[in-house]
DNA sequence: GTAGGGTTAG
């Protein structure tokens, strides 16, 4: 039999290949497609050594048209048949996203369906064009048909697993690993680490990682990122520090994930402490770190600082803009955020799905009401992108805000997909606001059918109720959450100071200096009836004693601010983060601490934060 | 002589 790859191989080709390969090799692109044209000019048939060449160029300068001239070609020189270039071609067509033309090359050939490397390829052009269903039944093809596989069929296959549903499938092939031995490659257990943690399990990744005999940079920046992405941020210092601790020199990857928790925590302090790092060791220019940088710092409340960053940095992309726009929304200055997007769209950049829920959530915080109608219309006619979930509940909340509860019914009735848990919070959150018993029951009613076992809209419901003096309907929901058997997490609270984070939850008596806590809290309630008197010191603190049911009645937020007053001087802002989806009524006691110590407190939950400072509250008590 | 691959931000 002849082999395939030596048809049509011809004397002349070979000179043409020989430079192919030199230049290829250090990846000059351009120059291989350019050299491929005048082979073609000098009349010289391209021969199965060239194709690869000139189809891996293709797909490296996304050049699908030439790709699909140079498919042509190999159909007229007969070269279907060999491997290598079927797997260009495969290859090809899934970085052009042209997933079914890979498909047919892999069907039409007979040798294909035999090799590994083609499976490989396809394999990896299911998995990148987000047909993870298609690339694990491929791999059971492969497997019930005895073709072998190798550790480049798993790293195609693996990250198909990637999602909470497929996880059963990931581990089926973690156990094929360590069946065939192909776990020994790095490469193969980095694609698992990754696998598990996108599937929300970090146990398993962390299992996983422990046991890497020899942990390269990779895996501590996959564990790291890992932890970063399922908002373990705790986990994410203590992994750094630990990898600081066995002299693993941090990358770019590692910052950004360490960053994105010093966002999450508001630990400005430790961010600083890597920005300067990051200044030492010359990765300054990379877009990543300085996205990350001016996202932590925008969302941690230094709008300044982040904006600094933001005008000096050189190439600004998508997130860049995104950031530094849902930074000032975020901080109640909305028209700034409308500004800024507008400048972002004059300089060509297209504003995606991300960029829309930003300004639309910046405009509802500063009531531009029908400025954020005018973005949700524009979104859709102008560029194209379809509002999701995320935009109706944006919407949902500007609207209800205003207390347009007529249109907010019309928009909901009029969504093309079914309204899910978050539309539906919102508009509790709204009800909340303007004190509209009627429509909040007829929202909790909707979304408790979708998110039965998420007792914030509970607690919310029963603030509504509380507000109302509708003691019955506080009974009420106790009821329903005692029969549902839900239990309200434990609130923590946690204050950075000094680069440390201190965490505190309720009735906490476990910090070092609960004493002089506790004595600074006493304080503050003597210095609260001072100013107010006890009768009005009651009212205004009755609420949140009552809402929000603590053992000790002292709540973790209260502790944390006693701390935060202990810990600085009278100008600086104290940093309050709440691990709540819902912050209850912290705000209240909040805004009566600030006033009597006349402080900037800030309380940051999820995502949002809520500024306290002369009696103004520019926050929303949902989300 | 040529083909297939892992970690990163809003």
């Amino acid at each position: 039999m002849i082999k395939p790859s030596i048809i049509s191989r011809s004397y002349y080709s070979n000179s043409w290949n020989i430079q192919l390969r030199e230049v290829a090799k250090d990846g000059y692109f351009k120059e291989c497609i350019e050299i491929y044209r005048q082979m073609l000019r000098h009349g010289d048939s391209p021969d199965s050594f060239t194709f690869p060449f000139a189809l891996k160029s293709c797909a490296s300068l996304s050049l699908p048209i030439s790709g699909s001239q140079i498919h042509s070609h190999v159909i007229k020189t007969g070269c279907e048949p060999d491997p290598f270039v079927q797997t260009s071609l495969i290859s090809m067509y899934s970085k052009f996203s042209l997933i079914d033309n890979a498909r047919m090359v892999f069907d039409e050939n007979v040798h294909s369906r035999r090799l590994t490397v083609c499976y490989n390829a396809l394999l990896a052009g299911y998995t990148h064009n987000s047909q993870p269903l298609k690339a694990m039944l491929l791999f059971q093809k492969m497997f019930s048909s005895d073709v072998p596989f190798n550790n480049i069929t798993m790293l195609g296959v693996i990250p198909a697993c990637a999602l909470p549903e497929n996880i059963g499938f990931g581990m089926s092939l973690h156990g094929c690993n360590v069946k065939y031995g192909t776990d020994c490659d790095s490469f193969v257990v980095n694609s698992l680490l990754t696998m598990y943690v996108k599937c929300g399990s970090t146990e398993l990744a962390r299992k996983l990682f422990d046991e890497i005999p020899q942990k390269g940079l990779i895996s501590w920046n996959a564990m790291i990122s890992g932890y970063a992405q399922n908002g373990l941020a705790t986990q994410v210092l203590d992994l750094y520090s630990e990898m600081k601790f066995f002299g693993v020199e941090p990358d770019p990857v590692t910052f950004v994930g360490v960053l994105s928790s010093c966002t999450h925590l508001g630990a400005q302090r430790i961010g600083l402490e890597i920005e300067q790092r990051i200044a030492r060791s010359n990765f300054g220019a990379n877009t990543y770190l300085t996205n990350a940088l001016i996202n932590m710092y925008a969302r941690c409340g230094n709008l300044a600082r982040a904006r600094k960053l933001f005008d000096v940095m050189g190439e600004k992309n998508i997130v860049s803009w995104t950031a530094m726009i849902a930074g000032y929304g975020m901080h109640g200055h909305g028209d700034i955020a409308i500004e800024l997007f507008n400048e972002m769209k004059l300089t060509g950049i297209r504003p995606d799905g991300t960029a829309y829920v930003c300004v639309l959530s910046a405009c509802s915080h500063a009531g531009l009401t029908d400025k954020g109608l005018g973005y949700f219309k524009e979104m859709e006619r102008d560029y194209g992108t379809r509002p999701g979930h995320e935009h109706y509940a944006c919407l949902v909340d500007l609207l209800g805000r205003a207390g347009r509860f007529q249109e907010v019914k019309e928009l909901i009735d009029s969504m093309p997909m079914k309204p899910d848990g978050a539309v539906w919070g919102t508009l509790l959150g709204a009800c909340k606001i303007h004190g509209d018993v009627k429509l909040a029951e007829l929202a909790f009613e909707r979304v408790i059918e979708l998110e039965p076992t998420n007792v914030g809209y509970y607690v919310l419901l029963s603030n509504i109720y509380t507000n109302a003096e509708n003691m019955e309907g506080v009974a009420r929901v106790r009821v329903m959450i005692r029969e549902r058997k839900l239990r309200k997490e434990p609130g923590c609270s946690y204050v950075e100071l000094k680069g440390k984070v201190h965490l505190f939850v309720a009735g906490d008596r476990n910090h070092p200096r609960t004493n002089e806590i506790y004595e600074m809290l006493n304080r503050l309630e003597e210095l609260i009836e001072e100013s107010y008197g006890t009768e009005a010191k009651n009212e205004k603190l009755r609420r949140s004693e009552e809402t929000t049911s603590t053992s000790a009645g002292v709540h973790s937020e209260k502790l944390a601010v006693a701390f935060g007053l202990l810990n600085t001087t009278a100008d600086t802002e104290i940093v309050i983060i709440k691990n709540l989806r819902i912050c209850g009524d912290c705000h209240l006691f909040m805004k009566v601490v600030s006033e009597v110590v006349n402080r900037g407190i800030l309380v940051r939950d999820a995502s949002r934060f809520h500024h306290f400072k002369d009696g103004t509250c520019s926050c929303n008590d949902y989300w």
